[in-house]
DNA sequence: TATTTAGTTCTCTAATTGCAGAACCAAAAA
DNA sequence: TTTTTGGTTCTGCAATTAGAGAACTAAATA
Protein backbone atom coordinates (compact mmCIF):
# COMPACT_ATOMS: atom_id res chain seq x y z
CA UNK A 1 0.00 0.00 0.00
CA UNK A 2 1.44 3.24 -1.24
CA UNK A 3 1.98 5.87 1.57
CA UNK A 4 -0.39 8.23 2.83
CA UNK A 5 0.42 11.80 1.25
CA UNK A 6 -1.59 14.68 1.78
CA UNK A 7 -1.21 18.27 -0.12
CA UNK A 8 -0.71 21.49 1.22
CA UNK A 9 -4.15 22.47 1.05
CA UNK A 10 -5.38 19.00 3.20
CA UNK A 11 -2.55 20.00 5.20
CA UNK A 12 -3.82 23.04 6.20
CA UNK A 13 -7.25 22.40 6.34
CA UNK A 14 -6.20 19.34 8.66
CA UNK A 15 -5.22 22.33 10.94
CA UNK A 16 -8.18 24.84 10.74
CA UNK A 17 -9.97 22.27 11.70
CA UNK A 18 -8.21 20.67 14.21
CA UNK A 19 -8.48 23.89 16.09
CA UNK A 20 -12.04 24.30 15.67
CA UNK A 21 -12.24 21.07 17.28
CA UNK A 22 -10.33 21.73 20.36
CA UNK A 23 -13.13 22.83 21.60
CA UNK A 24 -14.18 19.57 22.60
CA UNK A 25 -11.32 17.49 22.29
CA UNK A 26 -7.69 17.23 23.29
CA UNK A 27 -4.95 18.42 20.11
CA UNK A 28 -4.50 14.96 19.12
CA UNK A 29 -7.51 13.39 18.76
CA UNK A 30 -9.05 16.81 16.92
CA UNK A 31 -6.42 16.16 14.52
CA UNK A 32 -6.85 13.16 14.11
CA UNK A 33 -10.76 13.41 13.54
CA UNK A 34 -9.85 16.08 11.00
CA UNK A 35 -7.27 14.00 9.16
CA UNK A 36 -10.31 11.39 8.78
CA UNK A 37 -12.63 13.87 7.03
CA UNK A 38 -9.87 15.25 4.85
CA UNK A 39 -7.92 12.30 3.62
CA UNK A 40 -8.40 11.44 0.13
CA UNK A 41 -8.53 7.70 1.55
CA UNK A 42 -10.68 7.78 3.89
CA UNK A 43 -9.77 4.51 6.36
CA UNK A 44 -6.25 4.69 7.79
CA UNK A 45 -4.10 2.54 9.44
CA UNK A 46 -2.68 3.38 13.12
CA UNK A 47 0.64 3.87 11.66
CA UNK A 48 -0.63 5.49 8.69
CA UNK A 49 -2.18 8.04 11.05
CA UNK A 50 0.93 8.27 13.39
CA UNK A 51 3.40 9.17 10.66
CA UNK A 52 1.25 11.44 8.54
CA UNK A 53 0.67 13.50 12.16
CA UNK A 54 3.65 12.92 13.35
CA UNK A 55 2.47 11.44 16.50
CA UNK A 56 4.01 8.97 19.02
CA UNK A 57 2.29 5.79 19.58
CA UNK A 58 0.90 6.22 23.13
CA UNK A 59 -0.70 9.68 21.87
CA UNK A 60 -1.77 7.68 18.64
CA UNK A 61 -3.56 4.77 20.80
CA UNK A 62 -5.08 7.03 23.46
CA UNK A 63 -6.12 9.35 20.95
CA UNK A 64 -7.35 6.52 18.67
CA UNK A 65 -9.43 4.41 22.03
CA UNK A 66 -11.09 7.79 23.02
CA UNK A 67 -12.38 8.92 19.68
CA UNK A 68 -13.56 5.02 19.81
CA UNK A 69 -14.91 5.28 22.89
CA UNK A 70 -16.85 8.83 21.50
CA UNK A 71 -18.16 7.21 18.90
CA UNK A 72 -16.16 9.31 16.47
CA UNK A 73 -14.68 7.22 14.90
CA UNK A 74 -14.85 3.35 14.58
CA UNK A 75 -13.13 0.91 12.28
CA UNK A 76 -13.36 -2.31 10.05
CA UNK A 77 -10.82 -4.78 9.54
CA UNK A 78 -10.44 -6.89 6.19
CA UNK A 79 -9.76 -10.45 5.98
CA UNK A 80 -6.03 -11.82 6.39
CA UNK A 81 -5.21 -8.39 7.26
CA UNK A 82 -4.20 -7.70 10.84
CA UNK A 83 -4.25 -3.98 10.73
CA UNK A 84 -7.45 -1.96 11.82
CA UNK A 85 -8.63 0.62 9.74
CA UNK A 86 -9.99 3.93 11.35
CA UNK A 87 -12.62 5.90 9.53
CA UNK A 88 -14.69 8.66 10.50
CA UNK A 89 -18.01 8.20 12.04
CA UNK A 90 -19.78 11.25 10.68
CA UNK A 91 -22.11 9.87 8.70
CA UNK A 92 -23.81 9.48 12.62
CA UNK A 93 -24.01 12.90 12.35
CA UNK A 94 -27.89 12.71 12.87
CA UNK A 95 -27.91 11.13 15.97
CA UNK A 96 -25.18 13.09 16.77
CA UNK A 97 -27.15 16.40 16.17
CA UNK A 98 -30.36 14.89 17.82
CA UNK A 99 -27.67 14.61 21.41
CA UNK A 100 -26.35 17.50 20.73
CA UNK A 101 -30.17 18.90 20.98
CA UNK A 102 -30.51 17.09 24.16
CA UNK A 103 -28.76 19.77 25.70
CA UNK A 104 -31.90 21.91 25.56
CA UNK A 105 -33.59 19.74 28.29
CA UNK A 106 -30.74 19.62 30.53
CA UNK A 107 -30.22 23.91 30.75
CA UNK A 108 -34.11 23.84 31.06
CA UNK A 109 -33.89 21.36 34.13
CA UNK A 110 -31.03 23.41 35.42
CA UNK A 111 -32.80 26.17 34.70
CA UNK A 112 -35.58 25.74 36.42
CA UNK A 113 -34.18 23.76 39.44
CA UNK A 114 -32.56 27.82 39.94
CA UNK A 115 -35.89 29.14 39.06
CA UNK A 116 -37.49 26.82 41.72
CA UNK A 117 -35.24 28.11 44.82
CA UNK A 118 -35.69 31.65 44.01
CA UNK A 119 -36.90 34.43 45.84
CA UNK A 120 -40.08 36.06 45.33
CA UNK A 121 -38.30 39.35 45.79
CA UNK A 122 -36.05 39.65 42.58
CA UNK A 123 -39.83 39.59 40.33
CA UNK A 124 -38.59 40.45 36.86
CA UNK A 125 -35.04 38.41 36.78
CA UNK A 126 -37.54 34.95 37.73
CA UNK A 127 -40.05 36.26 35.07
CA UNK A 128 -36.84 36.96 32.53
CA UNK A 129 -35.58 33.15 33.60
CA UNK A 130 -38.76 31.67 33.15
CA UNK A 131 -38.98 32.74 29.50
CA UNK A 132 -35.63 31.46 29.26
CA UNK A 133 -37.08 28.49 30.26
CA UNK A 134 -40.22 28.63 28.07
CA UNK A 135 -37.86 28.94 25.23
CA UNK A 136 -35.68 25.96 25.84
CA UNK A 137 -38.93 23.56 26.37
CA UNK A 138 -40.15 25.32 23.31
CA UNK A 139 -36.67 24.37 21.03
CA UNK A 140 -36.82 20.92 22.52
CA UNK A 141 -40.48 20.44 21.48
CA UNK A 142 -40.07 21.99 18.42
CA UNK A 143 -36.95 19.81 17.20
CA UNK A 144 -38.56 16.95 15.86
CA UNK A 145 -40.88 19.00 13.72
CA UNK A 146 -37.66 20.29 11.79
CA UNK A 147 -36.23 17.18 11.43
CA UNK A 148 -39.25 15.74 9.97
CA UNK A 149 -39.49 18.57 7.85
CA UNK A 150 -36.05 18.08 6.62
CA UNK A 151 -36.94 14.85 5.82
CA UNK A 152 -39.47 15.83 3.97
CA UNK A 153 -37.57 18.29 2.10
CA UNK A 154 -35.05 15.76 1.05
CA UNK A 155 -37.70 13.98 -1.53
CA UNK B 1 -25.32 46.06 54.15
CA UNK B 2 -26.11 42.64 56.16
CA UNK B 3 -23.49 40.30 54.48
CA UNK B 4 -24.36 37.32 52.13
CA UNK B 5 -26.02 34.23 53.23
CA UNK B 6 -26.32 31.22 50.92
CA UNK B 7 -28.22 28.02 52.51
CA UNK B 8 -27.34 25.04 51.66
CA UNK B 9 -29.41 24.12 48.70
CA UNK B 10 -27.77 27.21 47.00
CA UNK B 11 -24.56 26.29 47.58
CA UNK B 12 -25.26 22.85 46.27
CA UNK B 13 -26.98 24.34 43.40
CA UNK B 14 -23.77 26.62 42.48
CA UNK B 15 -21.64 23.46 42.02
CA UNK B 16 -24.29 22.12 40.07
CA UNK B 17 -24.32 24.54 38.14
CA UNK B 18 -20.46 25.64 38.48
CA UNK B 19 -19.98 22.44 36.96
CA UNK B 20 -21.68 22.71 33.84
CA UNK B 21 -20.82 26.03 33.22
CA UNK B 22 -16.81 24.23 33.15
CA UNK B 23 -17.48 23.67 30.05
CA UNK B 24 -16.69 26.66 28.64
CA UNK B 25 -15.87 28.83 31.70
CA UNK B 26 -12.64 28.16 34.10
CA UNK B 27 -13.30 27.26 37.51
CA UNK B 28 -13.29 30.79 39.26
CA UNK B 29 -15.80 32.21 36.30
CA UNK B 30 -17.85 29.65 36.08
CA UNK B 31 -18.96 29.23 39.98
CA UNK B 32 -19.58 33.32 39.59
CA UNK B 33 -21.76 32.80 36.81
CA UNK B 34 -23.77 30.16 39.08
CA UNK B 35 -23.81 32.51 41.97
CA UNK B 36 -25.04 35.17 40.29
CA UNK B 37 -27.96 33.36 39.30
CA UNK B 38 -28.65 31.48 42.37
CA UNK B 39 -27.95 34.23 44.96
CA UNK B 40 -31.46 35.84 46.92
CA UNK B 41 -29.69 39.19 45.94
CA UNK B 42 -28.90 39.44 42.53
CA UNK B 43 -26.37 42.62 42.65
CA UNK B 44 -23.32 41.40 44.59
CA UNK B 45 -19.61 43.14 45.09
CA UNK B 46 -16.45 42.00 44.55
CA UNK B 47 -16.11 41.39 48.12
CA UNK B 48 -19.04 39.81 48.57
CA UNK B 49 -18.22 36.91 45.51
CA UNK B 50 -14.83 36.56 47.13
CA UNK B 51 -16.07 35.92 50.73
CA UNK B 52 -19.23 33.70 49.43
CA UNK B 53 -17.01 31.47 47.16
CA UNK B 54 -13.79 31.98 48.80
CA UNK B 55 -11.53 33.25 45.95
CA UNK B 56 -8.52 35.26 46.91
CA UNK B 57 -8.66 38.78 44.99
CA UNK B 58 -6.29 38.15 42.26
CA UNK B 59 -8.83 34.94 40.71
CA UNK B 60 -12.30 37.07 41.81
CA UNK B 61 -10.57 40.15 39.74
CA UNK B 62 -9.69 38.59 36.98
CA UNK B 63 -12.54 35.94 36.86
CA UNK B 64 -15.03 39.31 36.81
CA UNK B 65 -13.47 40.69 34.13
CA UNK B 66 -13.39 38.00 31.98
CA UNK B 67 -16.92 37.44 32.48
CA UNK B 68 -17.45 40.93 31.69
CA UNK B 69 -15.38 40.61 28.42
CA UNK B 70 -17.88 37.45 27.38
CA UNK B 71 -20.87 39.78 28.56
CA UNK B 72 -21.82 36.63 30.46
CA UNK B 73 -22.42 39.71 33.25
CA UNK B 74 -22.74 43.09 33.76
CA UNK B 75 -22.71 45.58 36.59
CA UNK B 76 -23.94 48.99 38.18
CA UNK B 77 -22.93 51.46 40.26
CA UNK B 78 -24.88 53.65 42.73
CA UNK B 79 -24.68 56.80 44.01
CA UNK B 80 -22.33 57.94 46.47
CA UNK B 81 -20.94 54.10 46.53
CA UNK B 82 -17.42 53.13 44.81
CA UNK B 83 -18.25 49.41 44.65
CA UNK B 84 -19.28 48.01 41.56
CA UNK B 85 -22.59 45.32 42.00
CA UNK B 86 -21.94 42.75 39.76
CA UNK B 87 -24.96 40.52 38.03
CA UNK B 88 -25.93 38.53 35.50
CA UNK B 89 -26.83 39.17 32.04
CA UNK B 90 -28.73 35.79 31.74
CA UNK B 91 -31.65 38.23 30.26
CA UNK B 92 -29.67 38.32 27.10
CA UNK B 93 -30.48 35.35 26.40
CA UNK B 94 -32.29 35.78 23.32
CA UNK B 95 -28.50 37.67 21.72
CA UNK B 96 -26.62 34.61 23.39
CA UNK B 97 -28.72 32.06 21.73
CA UNK B 98 -29.08 33.66 18.15
CA UNK B 99 -25.22 33.41 18.29
CA UNK B 100 -24.98 30.19 19.56
CA UNK B 101 -27.03 29.13 16.07
CA UNK B 102 -24.33 31.12 14.18
CA UNK B 103 -22.49 27.97 15.09
CA UNK B 104 -24.58 26.36 12.10
CA UNK B 105 -23.23 28.71 9.95
CA UNK B 106 -19.42 27.94 10.95
CA UNK B 107 -19.79 24.45 11.08
CA UNK B 108 -21.37 24.15 7.39
CA UNK B 109 -18.96 26.68 5.79
CA UNK B 110 -15.90 24.46 7.52
CA UNK B 111 -17.64 21.05 6.08
CA UNK B 112 -18.31 22.50 2.72
CA UNK B 113 -14.13 23.35 2.31
CA UNK B 114 -13.76 19.60 3.39
CA UNK B 115 -16.15 18.36 0.99
CA UNK B 116 -15.23 20.66 -1.89
CA UNK B 117 -11.27 19.51 -1.87
CA UNK B 118 -12.53 15.62 -1.40
CA UNK B 119 -11.72 13.56 -4.75
CA UNK B 120 -14.97 11.81 -6.61
CA UNK B 121 -13.25 8.20 -5.49
CA UNK B 122 -15.08 8.56 -2.44
CA UNK B 123 -19.06 9.34 -3.89
CA UNK B 124 -20.34 7.44 -0.32
CA UNK B 125 -18.83 9.50 1.76
CA UNK B 126 -19.05 12.68 -0.06
CA UNK B 127 -22.76 12.04 -0.28
CA UNK B 128 -22.96 11.74 3.33
CA UNK B 129 -21.15 15.26 3.75
CA UNK B 130 -23.24 17.05 1.90
CA UNK B 131 -26.14 15.74 3.15
CA UNK B 132 -25.16 17.15 6.96
CA UNK B 133 -24.34 20.35 4.96
CA UNK B 134 -27.11 20.46 3.51
CA UNK B 135 -29.36 19.57 7.09
CA UNK B 136 -26.47 22.58 8.41
CA UNK B 137 -27.57 25.14 5.46
CA UNK B 138 -31.76 23.94 6.85
CA UNK B 139 -31.24 24.38 10.13
CA UNK B 140 -29.71 28.30 9.54
CA UNK B 141 -32.09 29.20 7.35
CA UNK B 142 -35.02 28.09 9.72
CA UNK B 143 -33.74 29.79 12.97
CA UNK B 144 -35.05 32.78 11.83
CA UNK B 145 -38.61 31.40 11.96
CA UNK B 146 -38.42 29.02 14.94
CA UNK B 147 -37.74 32.70 17.09
CA UNK B 148 -40.98 34.51 14.95
CA UNK B 149 -43.03 31.10 16.33
CA UNK B 150 -41.96 31.61 19.77
CA UNK B 151 -42.79 35.34 19.63
CA UNK B 152 -46.30 34.90 18.26
CA UNK B 153 -46.66 32.12 20.92
CA UNK B 154 -45.93 33.77 23.72
CA UNK B 155 -48.31 36.51 23.27
C1' DT C 1 -1.99 65.51 53.83
C1' DA C 2 -2.73 60.71 55.40
C1' DT C 3 -5.70 56.84 55.17
C1' DT C 4 -9.03 53.83 53.39
C1' DT C 5 -11.37 51.60 49.72
C1' DA C 6 -11.89 48.93 45.70
C1' DG C 7 -9.84 46.80 43.13
C1' DT C 8 -5.44 45.41 39.68
C1' DT C 9 -1.16 43.47 38.66
C1' DC C 10 2.92 40.74 39.64
C1' DT C 11 5.30 36.76 41.32
C1' DC C 12 5.29 32.23 42.47
C1' DT C 13 3.72 27.55 43.07
C1' DA C 14 0.83 23.35 42.94
C1' DA C 15 -1.75 20.68 40.02
C1' DT C 16 -2.99 19.11 35.62
C1' DT C 17 -2.46 18.16 30.64
C1' DG C 18 -0.59 16.28 26.69
C1' DC C 19 2.53 13.73 24.91
C1' DA C 20 7.17 11.32 24.04
C1' DG C 21 9.80 7.18 24.53
C1' DA C 22 10.55 2.81 26.25
C1' DA C 23 8.97 -1.35 27.98
C1' DC C 24 5.69 -4.54 27.39
C1' DC C 25 2.27 -8.02 25.44
C1' DA C 26 -0.70 -11.23 22.71
C1' DA C 27 -1.64 -13.06 18.33
C1' DA C 28 0.07 -14.27 13.95
C1' DA C 29 3.73 -15.45 10.90
C1' DA C 30 8.03 -17.52 9.85
C1' DT D 1 10.14 -22.00 18.65
C1' DT D 2 11.46 -17.46 17.43
C1' DT D 3 10.32 -13.24 15.31
C1' DT D 4 7.31 -9.82 13.72
C1' DT D 5 3.28 -7.09 13.86
C1' DG D 6 0.02 -4.08 15.82
C1' DG D 7 -0.72 -2.13 19.08
C1' DT D 8 -1.13 -0.93 24.81
C1' DT D 9 0.64 0.56 29.11
C1' DC D 10 4.00 2.76 32.10
C1' DT D 11 7.17 6.34 33.38
C1' DG D 12 8.54 10.77 33.21
C1' DC D 13 8.81 15.43 31.74
C1' DA D 14 7.82 20.10 29.65
C1' DA D 15 4.32 23.21 29.17
C1' DT D 16 0.19 25.13 30.59
C1' DT D 17 -3.49 26.40 33.84
C1' DA D 18 -5.56 28.12 37.91
C1' DG D 19 -5.23 30.59 41.54
C1' DA D 20 -2.94 32.24 46.07
C1' DG D 21 -0.76 36.12 48.26
C1' DA D 22 1.59 40.27 48.35
C1' DA D 23 2.73 44.52 46.36
C1' DC D 24 0.79 48.10 44.13
C1' DT D 25 -2.42 52.04 42.54
C1' DA D 26 -5.85 55.57 41.80
C1' DA D 27 -9.77 57.68 43.59
C1' DA D 28 -12.35 58.93 47.54
C1' DT D 29 -12.52 60.01 52.32
C1' DA D 30 -10.98 61.75 56.67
Amino acid sequence: MDSLKLNDKQLALIEKLGLFFESGLQPAPARIAALLLVSDRLELTFDEIREVLNLSKSATSNALNFLLSMQRIEYITKPGDRKRYFKSNISDWKENMKTKFLEFEKVNALMREVLDQRPHSTKDFNQGLEEFINFLGFMHSEIPALFKKWEQLKK
